[in-house]
DNA sequence: TATGAATGAGTCTTCATTCAT
DNA sequence: CATGAATGAAGACTCATTCAT
């Protein structure tokens, strides 16, 4: 009885899951996923209270682990590293492992989430970054205090955006993992010697 | 009476325009684009084929020039120009000023197509930008025979992907025209030395 | 055309007084009142923005006349007049010339408006009508200065409320007009002896 | 066991009067009924064998002792001490008793029961008093042949009516006992006199 | 060209009740 | 007794589009 249950409801979030990423969250009707899932569909209401109730249940993994990967940022013990290449490496690591493991639900939160609830996330997400990108700056001027870290707010707003929407290309395009480590290198190169050109001269 | 029918007209374009914008062009209603334009439901479809026409119509001007943007970069006549942070500025003047101009159009085509015929135009545009990126990179190996362009697509994937990130961010954000030269500047120096570093080393 | 269309309007009113008044509001669906009409579901929301509106539209030629009836009471310009038989009669007849006309629509307004907008429509009128009755009172004690004006309001708004639930009997039984003139008599006698008998003594 | 089977019983009782009163009989689901009882859905109907059942057997007790009321008209031994202060007194404090105790279930009945097989309460009831006041009336006209007794059956069934609405005014408003007992006295006032002028001459 | 009524399938959600366990 | 999943119909309302006039 009780695996029967979890297997009705599993059932309803995986065709959920599938139709949101297909269809969009708007785009997907609750019969679609009530016939798909062949469940009766007054049925699906004794197990998620709403249609945003199950898009969220979907990315309920997803948020879990969102917030430690926001963190990271924030550990900065030693800023001197923080333009090593191993640093650099390591951080996007990080993200790489957290983004193949929830690459449908990042897609779906991304691109297909209009309408619901969480369909502000994007700017929730940018905006955090950016905050991150700014303490780390004022970081950057304790230790190096001839640095040059006027950069303007809107720039750093777009290297945070940008690095989301490397997330999102990243997750539309199945990329392989050789391919992602390969433009990790190449990303990380290009980010830190832009970095540089900007602050230390 | 033409006169008056071209009022009717832009009367629908302009009122499906913003409504678009605010709700997406799943969440905009017929009906709704009726009332607000204050034209008859039917007679509207004296004027526009369908919904997804309205949506196309709107973006009509945005498409007719957005094709020239593309071009831009193959213009290249001199690739040892490429570089130089005049050239650089000229091309992105171009496209701020294209941006500046065709905000709304492009806001609506990044964030609110989804359920249209369009919603598909930025991995489109993305992958011409591709193109472009790898043309200029032919380019760059014909002059500079010891130029590093084993760059991995994806890379160039996703600088294309930036720029076109880049004007979403511009056009969501209402950035001052001053904000967004300082912004073009820092731009130009990030990423020119991010490619040096990627490319000439 | 014109012709069609009042003729659509006017049966779906129809059709909803008819069940509205068998099952109550509540108990009428769009569904049931789309059938009966024989008008398209959807359509009806072309002439009615909601089912509220259908029973608001189905009791307007009501409540145009019902604050006239209010109003009758105001008018008492003798009130020495006013336990006359005369009187009584006059203001009486005049309120079962419009219970008269009204009947379906009193009867579905007290009896069977739960759940609309208009549900509390009873106690609305019952206030309305103690007001009244404490105005009234307040008329008698400047010109009878004996009269022992220290009924309890409970007891006024007991009487209020009597008349509203007279109306609702009548509505509710198909009286002939015959009993209803007899009845008046009957009601007048009644209760103006009742009520010499509370103030005068 | 047992004693904890009828918490249960009980608990679903409590709880669907409130509810009942709160939202009426066919503004209250089942499923709320189940939530705020804390009793499984299905459950409720090991003890019930629908909605319907539950609010005759909420109103059971009432039930049980309306009947008793109804018949306090009949036990009229000495029919000249109809008219008697006292007398009346005696039984509308009985009444008053009555409302007092059953307060809950009398407004459930009169206002909340729509939807139900309850509905016609108010009618039956009405009927049934009716008949009382009529019986009362051939005892008076044997003990008084010179009394007038051609009262309208209409005006007798207002005045059964007018009881239950009293009822049901009582129970809507909360009255206090004291304010009760003043407007009875007054009620008791007027009728008499309201009865006399009608009958005795 | 303009009107707005008509269509029919669609939206999400809730309902009372039943059933196997 | 208790559970809560299942059922199937129903709830009000909206949709893009078509059509006769």
């Amino acid at each position: 009885m009780q695996v029967q249950k979890e297997e009705v409801r599993n059932k309803i979030l995986e065709v959920a899951e599938t139709e949101f990423m297909k269809n969009g969250f708007q785009g997907t009707s609750m019969r679609k996923i009530s016939k798909l899932a062949n469940v009766n569909l007054g049925n699906i209401y004794n197990y998620f209270s709403n249609k945003d109730d199950i898009l969220r249940t979907v990315l309920q993994p997803f948020f879990k682990e969102v917030d430690k990967i926001v963190q990271v940022h924030s550990d900065i013990e030693d800023i001197r590293n923080f333009f090593s290449i191993e640093h650099q490496q390591e951080i996007i690591e990080k993200h790489v492992e957290f983004i193949t493991k929830h690459r449908q639900q990042i897609y779906l939160l991304l691109y297909k989430s209009q309408g619901s609830s969480l369909e502000l996330f994007r700017d929730y997400y940018t905006d955090k970054e950016t905050e991150h990108f700014l303490i780390l700056f004022q970081r950057l001027k304790q230790v190096f205090p001839n640095a040059n870290t006027s950069v303007s707010d809107f720039f750093i707003h777009i290297c945070a955006s940008w690095e989301i929407n490397i997330f999102g290309e990243i997750v539309s395009h199945d990329v392989s993992t050789d391919d992602i480590r390969k433009f990790i290198e190449e990303y990380v190169t290009f980010s830190i010697n832009g970095w540089k050109a900007l602050i230390l001269e």
